[in-house]
RNA sequence: GGCGACGUAGCCAAGUGGUAAGGCAGGGGUCUGCAAAACCCUGAUCGCCGGUUCGAAUCCGGCCGUCGCCUCCA
C-alpha cells in the first residue's frame, strides 16, 4: 500500500517520497490579506489540511508552513480607500483568516510566516540572485532575469513566446524583457516601504515564498500546495526563484486543487461571485463544507450552489447518524461478527483509496458502507465491543478528513437553555403518549418541529435533536 | 491565439481496457399509534462521430460543449 499523489511538474501520479525518512515538509500558499476570505480559499486550506492529516494518519511527521502576502498592491490600494493604515489592514484579515481557519477545523500550521517579518531574508536573497546575475535592478527595482533560467516554464509547461504575447505589464518599464518579474519594487509616493541596496521599496509577489521555504523549511521540500490558479506565474517563478538562489531541485511534488466554482465560474474577488465564509458558516456547517470538497476530486472544480451545499448538509447528517448510541445488548453474534468484517474493510478501502492521490469520493464511500453496517447491526440489537470499534473506526477516519461530526454548532449553544424546558415537554408528551393521547402529543411534537427540535419515538424511549442549523 | 482540464443516471460524483462505487432527491416496502430515523427494493451503457482491440466510459483521431491559466487570484 503506497501513496501515489498526482504533481503537476510531471503531470503524473507519482509514489510518494520524502527527502528525509518519515518526515514531510509541506508549503501552502496563503491568502493575500486584503479583504474578507471566501470559501474557495477555504477548499484550499481543507484540502491542504486533509492532505496533511493523511500523511499524519499514515505516520509521517508533518512540519505544514502556509503563509500570509500582507504587503502587495492590493492592500495598499484597499488601505489608501478607506483611509486605513495598510499594516492594520492586513493584521485584521491576517487575524480574521486565523479564526476561520480554526472555524473550519483546519489544524494549525507550524509556522504562519508573513512578508513582513521577513523582509531582510527576501533582500539578502535578491542580493545573493543579483551576484549569480540572475537579477538586475533597474530604478530602484529589481527583476529576475528569465533569460538566464533555463528551464524556466517547466511547471506550466509554457513557452517564453507564448507567456510574453500580448501581455504588457504596465509601470515596469526597463525590464530586459517582457517575461522578467519583480523581485524588488521601488517605492512609490506614500507606500509602504523598506530601505534596501536599491533604495525604498517592498518584495514582489513571488520571491516572498521562496524565501519563507527556505528559512522556515530548508532549501528542498516535499510538498508545496496552493490553487490551481497559481500554477502560473506565481509556482513558475518560485521555482525559477528558489533553484536559481540554491541549485537543487525546490519542490518534489507540485500539488494544486481545483477552483470552487459559483454559478459556472470560478469563484473570486475580482468577478465578485463569491460566499465569505462569514456568510458560510452563517448557514451551514463546517462539516458540510468538507463533504461539498470530497465528494468529488481535489483537482476538479467544484460547483457551489445552495442546492449542492445542502446535499452535503444531508449526507454529513447521515454520517453523524453512525455513531447514534447503540440501542441493545447483544455483543456476539453472526450480525456482530459482520460488523467487523465490514469496519475492516471500510478502513482499507479507505486508505486504498486515499493512497491512490487522496481519492476522497471513493473513501467516503467506504464510510458510508461503514454506517450502513453500523445502522443494520443497531437494529439488530448488537452493542458491545465491535459495535464500539465499528463507530470508533467511523470517527476515527472521518476525523482523517477532518470531520468533526458534532452537531450543528450555532444553534446548539442557541438550545442549552432551552434544553431543560425541551425535556419537560417531551416527558409530558411522553405521559400523553402513554394515555394514547395522540392528537395532543402530536401537536407537541410538530409545535417542536417548527424550531427546529426533532423526535423521535424509539423503543428505548423519545429522543430529539436540533435539525438543521438554519 | 497559446497552454491545460473536463463532459458518467433528475442533481453531485468515483471509476483509465473486461459488461458502471457512493451521496442527495424520487418511487415502492418493512418498522411506527402516526411520524422521524433506520433498513430492504427500485434507475444510467458513460457528449457526438469514427478508429484500435476478442472486448472501451476507460486507448487514438475528429467534432460539439463547459471551465481554468496566459493580468491580481486559493
Amino acid at each position: 500500500m503506497t501513496l501515489n499523489i498526482y504533481n503537476t511538474l510531471t503531470r503524473r501520479r507519482e509514489p510518494f517520497e520524502t527527502l528525509e525518512e518519515g518526515r514531510v515538509r509541506m508549503y501552502v500558499c496563503g491568502p493575500t490579506v486584503y479583504a474578507d476570505a471566501h470559501i474557495g480559499h477555504a477548499m484550499s486550506a481543507i484540502v491542504f489540511d486533509v492532505i496533511r492529516r493523511y500523511l499524519e494518519f499514515a505516520g509521517y511527521e508533518v512540519t505544514y508552513v502556509t503563509n500570509f502576502t500582507d504587503v502587495d498592491d492590493k492592500i495598499i490600494v484597499r488601505a489608501q480607500e478607506t483611509g486605513q493604515d495598510p499594516f492594520e489592514l492586513a493584521q485584521y484579515f491576517t487575524d480574521k483568516y486565523l479564526t476561520h481557519l480554526s472555524d473550519l477545523n483546519i489544524k494549525p500550521a507550524d509556522t504562519y510566516p508573513r512578508v513582513t517579518s521577513e523582509i531582510s531574508n527576501i533582500i539578502r536573497a535578491i542580493e545573493s540572485l543579483g551576484e549569480t546575475d540572475y537579477a538586475y535592478a533597474v530604478d530602484g527595482s529589481v527583476y529576475f532575469r528569465v533569460d538566464k533560467d533555463d528551464d524556466y516554464g517547466k511547471l506550466s509547461r509554457r513557452r517564453q513566446e507564448d507567456a510574453v504575447a500580448g501581455t504588457r505589464v504596465a509601470g515596469e518599464e526597463g525590464k530586459e524583457n517582457e517575461a522578467d518579474f519583480a523581485l524588488w519594487k521601488g517605492a512609490k509616493e506614500g507606500e509602504p516601504s523598506w530601505d534596501s541596496p536599491w533604495g525604498a521599496g517592498r518584495p514582489g509577489w513571488h520571491i516572498e515564498c521562496s524565501v519563507m521555504c527556505l528559512h522556515h523549511l530548508g532549501e528542498m521540500i516535499d510538498i508545496h500546495g496552493g490553487g490551481n490558479d497559481l500554477v502560473f506565474p506565481h509556482h513558475e517563478n518560485e521555482i525559477a526563484q528558489s533553484e536559481s538562489l540554491t541549485g537543487k531541485p525546490f519542490a518534489r511534488y507540485w500539488v494544486h486543487n481545483g477552483m470552487l466554482q459559483l454559478s459556472g465560474e470560478k469563484m473570486s474577488k475580482s468577478i465578485g461571485n463569491l460566499v465569505t465564509i462569514d456568510s458560510f458558516l452563517q448557514q451551514h456547517s463546517a462539516d458540510a463544507l468538507r463533504m461539498l470538497i470530497f465528494s468529488g476530486h481535489y483537482r476538479k472544480p467544484v460547483s457551489y450552489s445552495e442546492e449542492s451545499i445542502e446535499a452535503a448538509e444531508r449526507s454529513t447528517a447521515r454520517l453523524r447518524g453512525g455513531l447514534r448510541p447503540p440501542s441493545g445488548t447483544v455483543a456476539v453474534g453472526g450480525k456482530a461478527s459482520n460488523l467487523r468484517e465490514v469496519t475492516e474493510s471500510a478502513r482499507s478501502g479507505f486508505c486504498q483509496a486515499m493512497d491512490d492521490d487522496f481519492n476522497t469520493s471513493a473513501a467516503l464511500s467506504h464510510l458510508f458502507e461503514l454506517v450502513r453496517a453500523i445502522n443494520t447491526a443497531r437494529a439488530a440489537g448488537i452493542s458491545g465491543p465491535f459495535f464500539q470499534a465499528a463507530q470508533d473506526t467511523l470517527r476515527e477516519l472521518a476525523g482523517v478528513l477532518g470531520l468533526s461530526l458534532t452537531e450543528p454548532g450555532g444553534p446548539e449553544d442557541n438550545v442549552l437553555a432551552a434544553k431543560p424546558f425541551i425535556d419537560l415537554l417531551v416527558s409530558v408528551r411522553t405521559a400523553m403518549r402513554e394515555q394514547k393521547q395522540w392528537a395532543m402529543a402530536d401537536m407537541v411534537r410538530d409545535g417542536l418541529a417548527v424550531h427546529a427540535v426533532q423526535l423521535e419515538d424509539t423503543p428505548n424511549g423519545t429522543t430529539w435533536r436540533i435539525e438543521d442549523a438554519r
